[in-house]
DNA sequence: AAATGTTATGTAATAATATAACAATATGCA
DNA sequence: TGCATATTGTTATATTATTACATAACATTT
């Protein structure tokens, strides 16, 4: 497997997701080592549970996954650990369905967007920088911050 | 004024705001009945307290305008109205915002792109299908069903 | 007009998501 | 060590959205 080389449409693929997880977890340490930020115990429990699926997950199946294995994890503690992750690029948050994603390129430069399966509500992220209505909004004047980019509908997989 | 030729950056632009109410009330009016569905009273106050500004309101704002003239409106009310109008496409969610918009080119059939300004707070609707994400999507096989395009940043004129 | 089915609204309670405010603890460094 | 800062813990609350059920309005048939 080479996660690194062609992993836009992992979600949507048979693919060794231990492996797929290992990766992305070590990539996380050593980014965090580089920028001098911790990841410290919490914030990489929820990385790890969010990394366990290619389903986004809301703040409260983090916080109830969680409290299996520990004990008084309240919203306040997700949502710092969550907080963190969206800062430092090692997660990314769906707007349209308030959850929350392990990044599959940490580092990324371009805006993250995303294909969203109805079905098996699996999340792809793509990499590339497909959006030229970024070019669009710069032609009027408009500069761009952030942009959200979420379609949804079957993956290939779904629609047979 | 213009409404129909040029509007998609009329949030970011002077312009005749009543005529601006107007033109899309009586839009939404003549869709409703080629339709055969009814604008009635509860989701043309609704649609009309969303024309009222191009900045994006929440479900408790609507309901709070709307108690100013009303009495005992509630959540289900408000929430009702406003599915009817996203049905309708007579209105849409900002996702990032947790939020509503009216529609600025009712009966549009590509995907709407919308430019948030962080400073005015105002919304640009586009209308022009300006989004190879969504050719990118097709070509990997997978089903659009709904596209989530939101661009955040600076109108040009917070620009300044 | 009366009965019926359908659509829309009203009402009460609650679920789901997110944050504020403050206390305690851990970490890194002088 | 002692101090400053970062992180986590705790309690309470704010914000957004839905469920469930009752009533009212409207349309169609008898
Ligand atoms: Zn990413
Ligand atoms: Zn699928
Ligand atoms: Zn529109
Ligand atoms: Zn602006």
């Amino acid at each position: 497997m080479h996660v690194k080389q062609h992993n836009n449409l992992l979600a949507f693929s048979e693919h060794n997701h231990h492996q797929c997880e290992k990766v992305l977890l070590d990539r996380a340490k050593t980014l965090c080592d580089q920028r001098e930020v911790r990841l410290t115990l919490r914030r990489r429990q929820v990385l790890e549970i969010l990394l366990s699926t290619h389903q986004p997950m809301g703040a409260y199946d983090v916080l109830n996954t969680l409290n299996k294995t520990e004990q008084n994890i309240t919203p306040p503690i997700v949502y710092r650990a969550l907080d963190f992750l969206l800062e430092q690029g090692l997660a990314h948050r769906i707007e349209s369905e308030n959850a929350f994603v392990p990044c599959m390129h940490p580092g990324h430069q371009c805006e993250a967007q995303f294909l969203i399966c109805s079905n098996c509500h699996c999340v792809a992220e793509l990499d590339s920088a497909i959006s030229p209505v970024l070019d669009e909004a710069q032609k009027i004047g408009f500069e761009i911050r952030h942009a959200v980019i979420e379609i949804s509908g079957l993956c290939a997989t779904c629609r047979q």
